[in-house]
RNA sequence: GCGCGGUUAGCUCAGUGGUAGAGCACUACCUUGACACGGUAGGGGUCACAGGUUCAAACCCUGUAUCGCGCACCA
């Protein structure tokens, strides 16, 4: 450290290193290297994001876990990049543009143009999060940073595509799904969140048209979907209604309907729960998951009643046409009243399923599109079943596990532009006439050369292999099939671009829809190693050893990494998995911008440094527990490096030679206590990392360094420092040296940039191989506990450590009769020590007493008034001339007898209990036997006191 | 409805059977040659409740209450 200064100023220090780092490529990982490999992926932020608290606190773990493994000699490769965020990214582009009033629509621009703004704004404004985890410090290898839609990633999206839909796995079909009406796209059913609403049940009557005069009543809470009525079910069970089965009744709308073209059955069905409402339940086979497979089990009509944007159509009747689909409920429920047919309304709450990305309910509609049949499926549930990949905490895989046991197919097509387009051609309506019989030949020679062409005729609809596909004009001929009713889909994989463009010259297209965002973030372990080629990277990093990730992603992208990685490496993709806790506010709400609640981690650097806010998030981050986060965590962090900081500081201000070899002999029975003390930490923190208790591991440090370290070895050491013994003074340097080169290595993962600022400014890299920390901190070896021989040669015993704790027992206790004297602490008081048969260093004894002389005296007789603590390793006195309150005094000396008293009684009725006696182990019997004379001791000591201070 | 997690000092949380802990906040004293982003000392808890197991329970078992989360879901 060339310039002192006297606080730890994070902002000159951090950006320097971190360029250092980049300089050095100390990031990046070699997949030659003979090293064991260490790997992580990071999980890709969205590429439109900003660094939230989130990020920080699991983006800060990964690079703890990457660094330590550096330090513990591994090739490390932490690999980072972007997701593309379909619906995100889409959704903010368009916002951006309609704002600037450059369209009203993206139709406006149209599907290529929007799609060159959207690859522009992302080049523009894409890099900020990357440019965020650097200021984090993260040790990611930058070289190997990937995108979702790189065009590497791309065909492997398309490969991945076309090879399931090989085999069969995914296919196309018109189906019941989540739409959102405000996105206008279907979403799976993960991106649906339940949530509770307030609205109202509506009873009305029908009309049974076989028996005028006879009605049911229906309760619904959507009476807006009456329009698309095409039954009414019953349970055949119910014998309130089991007679009406095979009548017909009369559809009260839409209002203007002919009657005849009202008349919907009444069916019998098993679903309908006859407690519920009043037994009788309205169909609607498009607008209602239920109610269609109802349909599909009765083949009822669906009528689609509202357009794709929420709003009804003209099939729901011109009361109700044009209308949003809230208004629309109003209005029917009072056209129902207006016709006499509504007979009560009432409260009512119900679940409602809302999109995760636009939060509006969302509403079931039928429409075509892709599914995939999830691979890989037992494999993928058995390998956390079993423990082979491992889950931390635990409990997640129990969750894990009930997903996979109820796995539906995926809808992975989405109606949106940004994204990977579904690599399938299709014969348009324009595929007619001469180009006929180029394009049979065509197919049939894609079809010989292994590419995908499906042959559905006319109303079948194939899904499985083989394609089924004629092998010549004539076969199609002989199955009497018309050409100009035959439909082709055919999947193209990468690198068959021509074949692409001459289907497109013979009327084919491509379908416009792109996949789920997740259905290339699925990939993301072996995607960004180069996969499908074998390469080094892949071969030396795959599996990857940890994935760090919040659990509320364990269906979206966890559970499938594992079946593609089962599926396409066949091998899993991570070896464990560790879920982070939900970052929420002191409060315990969510962090969200509505709320402003939520902390700029970029302005939380700028004020207290990155190390601060790392070690602040991690101190308050326990394993699987939701972190209730307040900034008062990272002023405490930079407190914490402060503390370093000016500990460091006080080291290099006593000067000498740096990291001298320790004398054995020399060593004062502090410096023995601090180096067991050291060796304690190191363990508690090795315990730590292998289960993945970070709060743990800074606990530990912070008790270990400011409670240890620095407030008892430190001011303990002052007595060798600031003594005239040159040899002592260079011992005790040396093992500071020795504490602190360890401190800070064991610090590194956590405060990466103050950690490397002091390992050379305190001269530790200097005169290092690299390995040994001579270039970096970051490839100095990790500390390990002391070993038994190192123990042995610097006689360290577990009694140093007792010595010194006892000493300081009695310290606290000697500090505590200053302020029973009301001695201000600044003022130096004379202590008179009696020792006790044992050696004690009156000289640390007076520093840490901060008195101005400890007199030791064998035969000391205390005068009356003398406040004392007795100790086993003597009395301690502060004599005085009435200074103290004896009223004061007695009272306070009155209630630790009390409380001593009240201990004694505990452990002797203990050990007078046989049972306990004989069944206790001895270790447990010998300690509750020392507490009762340890306490007994104590009490006598008050009562003598009490009599010193007179009647 | 099913499952999971929590309930310990004013606050946020550690603590897997053997003397209840940390940080912050609080009180008092102190700018003592590393650090006021600091030091010293202190006050403060029937460990949600009720049973049970045990020589011994914050900890294990059963139940209850309460908060949070997830899954499922009946119009």
């Amino acid at each position: 450290m060339s310039e002192i200064s006297k606080a730890y100023e994070p902002q000159s220090v951090e950006d320097k290193w971190y360029q250092f780092w980049l300089d050095e490529e100390f990031f990046v990982a070699d997949p030659k290297s003979p090293k064991a490999a260490y790997s992580i992926v990071i999980p890709p932020p969205n590429v439109t994001g900003v660094l939230t608290m989130g990020h920080v606190l699991n983006n800060t773990i990964q690079d703890i876990l990457s660094r330590k493994a550096r330090m513990d000699g591994k090739e490390v490769l932490w690999l980072p990049g972007t997701d593309h965020a379909g619906i995100a990214t889409q959704t903010i582009v368009e916002r951006t543009l309609k704002k600037s009033g450059e369209i009203k629509h993206r139709d406006d621009l149209g599907r290529e143009k929007f799609l060159e703004r959207v690859w522009q704004w992302k080049e523009k404004h894409g890099g900020i999060i990357i440019q965020q985890l650097k200021k984090l410090g993260a040790s990611c290898d930058w070289s190997r940073e990937r995108f979702t839609m790189d065009s590497d990633y791309s065909r492997c999206v398309q490969k991945v595509f076309v090879d399931l839909y090989k085999k069969g796995l995914i296919y196309r079909r018109k189906r019941m799904v989540n739409w959102d009406p405000v996105s206008l796209t279907a979403i799976s059913d993960e991106e649906v969140n339940m949530k509770e609403q307030k609205g109202s049940l509506y009873y009305f009557k029908v009309e049974v048209a076989e028996a005028p005069g006879t009605f049911l009543t229906i309760a619904t809470t959507r009476p807006e979907t009456i329009p698309g009525d095409t039954a009414v079910a019953v349970n055949p069970k119910d014998p309130r209604y089991a007679k009406f089965i095979g009548k017909r009744i009369v559809r009260p709308l839409p209002a203007e309907l002919p009657r005849d073209q009202k008349l919907i059955p009444i069916i019998g069905d098993e679903h309908v729960d006859f407690e519920f409402g009043t037994g009788v339940l309205k169909v609607t086979p498009a607008h209602d998951k239920a109610d269609n497979e109802i349909g599909l089990r009765h083949k009822l009509p669906e009528i689609d009643i509202m357009h794709p944007n929420g709003h009804m159509n003209e099939l729901a009747g011109q009361d109700l046409n044009g209308l949003d689909r809230f208004k629309a409920r109003k209005v029917a429920a009072e056209k129902l009243t207006e016709l006499g047919l509504l007979e009560k309304e009432e409260p009512y709450t119900n679940n409602v399923g809302f999109s995760e990305r636009t939060d509006v309910p969302i509403e079931p509609r039928l429409s075509e599109q892709w599914f995939l049949k999830y691979p890989s499926a037992e494999k993928s549930r058995a390998v956390v079943a079993d423990g082979k990949m491992k889950f931390f905490p635990d409990r997640w895989a129990k969750v894990y596990d009930h997903w996979m046991g109820s796995l539906q197919d995926w809808c992975i097509s989405r109606q949106l532009w940004w994204g990977h387009r579904i690599p399938v051609w299709r014969n348009g309506p324009e595929w007619i006439g001469s180009k006929r019989k180029q394009t049979f030949d065509l197919l049939w020679e894609s079809r010989n050369k292994g590419i995908a062409v499906k042959w559905p005729a006319t109303k079948t609809i194939v899904t499985r292999p083989p394609f089924n596909v004629p092998d010549s004009a004539s076969e199609l001929a002989s199955q009497n099939i018309e050409w100009t009713t035959v439909s082709v889909e055919v999947a193209i994989e990468p690198g068959n671009e021509d074949l692409a463009s001459k289907l497109e010259q013979l009327g084919f297209v491509q379908d416009p829809d792109v996949l789920d965002t997740w259905f290339s973030s699925w990939l993301w372990p072996f995607a960004t190693m180069g996969w499908p080629e074998q390469t080094e990277t892949l071969k030396k990093f795959y599996p990857t050893t940890d994935l760090v990730t919040g659990p509320d992603i364990i269906f979206f992208w966890v559970a499938r990494m594992i079946m593609a990685g089962y599926e396409f490496m066949g091998e899993m993709p991570f070896k464990n998995v560790y879920f982070t806790g939900i970052i929420r506010d002191k409060q315990g709400r969510k962090m969200s911008k509505m709320l402003g609640n939520s902390p700029n981690p970029l302005d939380l650097i700028a004020q207290y440094g990155a190390d601060a806010l790392r070690f602040g998030v991690m101190r308050a981050a326990p394993l699987g527990q939701d972190i209730l986060f307040d900034e008062q965590n990272v002023e405490l962090g930079r407190n914490f490096c402060n503390k370093l900081w000016n500990a460091c500081r006080f080291r290099q201000m006593q000067g000498g030679e740096v990291q001298a070899e320790i004398n054995p002999e020399w060593l004062t029975p502090d410096d023995k206590w601090i180096l067991l003390k050291l060796d304690t930490a190191l363990r508690e923190i090795a315990a730590a990392f292998s289960d993945y208790k970070f709060s743990d591991a800074t606990a530990t440090l912070y008790r270990f360094f400011w409670s240890e370290y620095c407030d008892w070895y430190i001011e303990a050491s002052k007595a060798v420092l600031q003594g005239d013994d040159a040899a002592r003074k260079s011992n005790t340097i040396a093992v500071i040296d020795f504490v602190l080169s360890h401190t800070l290595r064991m610090f590194h993962p956590f405060l990466p940039f103050i950690t490397e600022e002091l390992w050379h400014g305190m001269g530790y890299s200097e005169e290092m191989p690299d390995n040994q920390g001579g270039r970096t901190i970051m490839f100095a070896p990790w500390p390990k506990p002391l070993d038994d021989d190192f123990k042995s040669f610097y006689k360290l015993a577990e009694r140093d450590e007792k010595l010194i704790e006892a000493r300081n027992e009695l310290v606290t206790q000697g500090r505590d009769l200053r302020r029973q004297a009301n001695i201000p602490a600044n003022k130096k008081v004379k202590f008179v020590f009696k020792p006790n048969g044992h050696t004690i260093d009156a000289e640390v004894l007076k520093l840490l007493l901060n008195a101005e002389t400890v007199e030791v005296d064998p035969h000391f007789q205390p005068p009356k008034n003398a406040l004392a603590v007795r100790h086993e390793q003597g009395d301690l006195f502060l004599p005085l001339e009435g200074l103290v309150d004896v009223e004061a005094e007695r009272a306070r000396l009155k209630k630790e007898l009390e409380k001593i008293e009240g201990e004694i009684a505990k452990v002797e009725q203990k050990l007078a209990n046989p049972n306990f006696t004989q069944k206790v182990p001895a270790t447990v019997l010998e300690e509750h036997k020392k507490r009762l004379a340890d306490w007994q001791a104590r009490g006598e000591h008050v009562r003598a006191a009490l009599e010193a201070l007179g009647p």
